[in-house]
DNA sequence: AATAAGAACAACCGCGAGCTT
DNA sequence: CAAGCTCGCGGTTGTTCTTAT
């Protein structure tokens, strides 16, 4: 506990279930606002912000609590994040139930996943299997784009089988190769610079450029737009 | 079974926008 | 108009849980 600056204690770390509950009455019969009143009134020594947020991520009862984000969500996540950057809590309005805090932390959670990932794989990419049968298809973000403005994620797609993908990173030089790894559900080409993007094994999949930083990835996504273009169905 | 490493989750902090006085 | 306050967002850190060795 620290004083405020009113001198009176103020309460961090986690919550407990009194609290919890004087919290919940307080939205009861004042509706989710008015957050710094619960300190000022004597309800409880937590600050709006924290009594906010408690709310927001824990209380609220629309939450989708003690349940993972399924594939579909993931998959709109890194969609929505490709399009609009780290708008977390715009992110979090595509998915009912989700938190800005839990869109977040699955973000942070992938990327340290997919760095180390690289790190301990470089310079050798994850082998894919010549029979494994699944289409993928290609989605080119359009520059500047938003979620609301995309109409469709079906055009401007073709499909490729998930070791042909390897094939067009093939030619690229050593320095510039990025890896492809397999990530729960997912197949992510990542570089020192971070992801370039990712596709997706399950469902009809989408591919999803991720990185807008540099001409290699301009070329690359070239490359890939001009092979699928030569290996797609009629 | 014990321990370390990694993953997932929870909460705090700083900052900026918008509202009120 | 400006100063102060509240709220919301994004970054970050700390803690707990899970998995691998």
């Amino acid at each position: 506990m620290k004083r405020g600056s009113d001198g009176e204690y103020i309460r961090k770390g986690p919550w407990r279930a009194e609290e919890d509950e004087v919290l919940i009455n307080h939205v009861k019969k004042n509706g989710p606002r008015d957050w710094s009143s619960i300190r000022s009134k004597g309800l409880l020594p937590r600050t709006g912000k924290s009594c906010r947020l408690r709310w927001v991520n824990k209380l609220r009862p629309d939450l989708k609590t003690g349940c993972k984000f399924s594939a579909e969500e993931e998959r709109l996540i890194i969609e929505l994040q490709a399009q609009v950057g780290n708008k977390w809590a715009k992110i979090a309005t595509y998915l009912p139930g989700r938190t800005d805090n839990d869109v977040k932390n699955f973000w942070s959670s992938r990327k340290k996943k997919l760095q180390r990932l690289n790190h301990h794989r470089r310079p050798s990419s994850v082998p894919l299997k010549k029979s494994h049968k699944t289409k993928l298809k290609l989605h080119q973000l359009p520059k500047d784009s938003s979620p609301e403005s995309s109409p469709s994620y079906q055009s401007n797609c073709s499909h490729v089988e998930p070791e042909e993908l390897r094939m067009v990173v093939a030619p690229l030089p050593e320095m510039m190769k990025p890896n492809v790894i397999k990530l729960d559900s997912e197949l992510s080409m990542v570089d020192d610079g971070g992801i370039i993007g990712s596709c997706f094994i399950n469902d009809p999949s989408v591919l999803i450029r991720e990185s807008k930083s540099s001409n290699f990835f301009d070329d690359l996504t070239q490359d890939m737009l001009d092979y699928f273009d030569s290996v797609s169905d009629p």
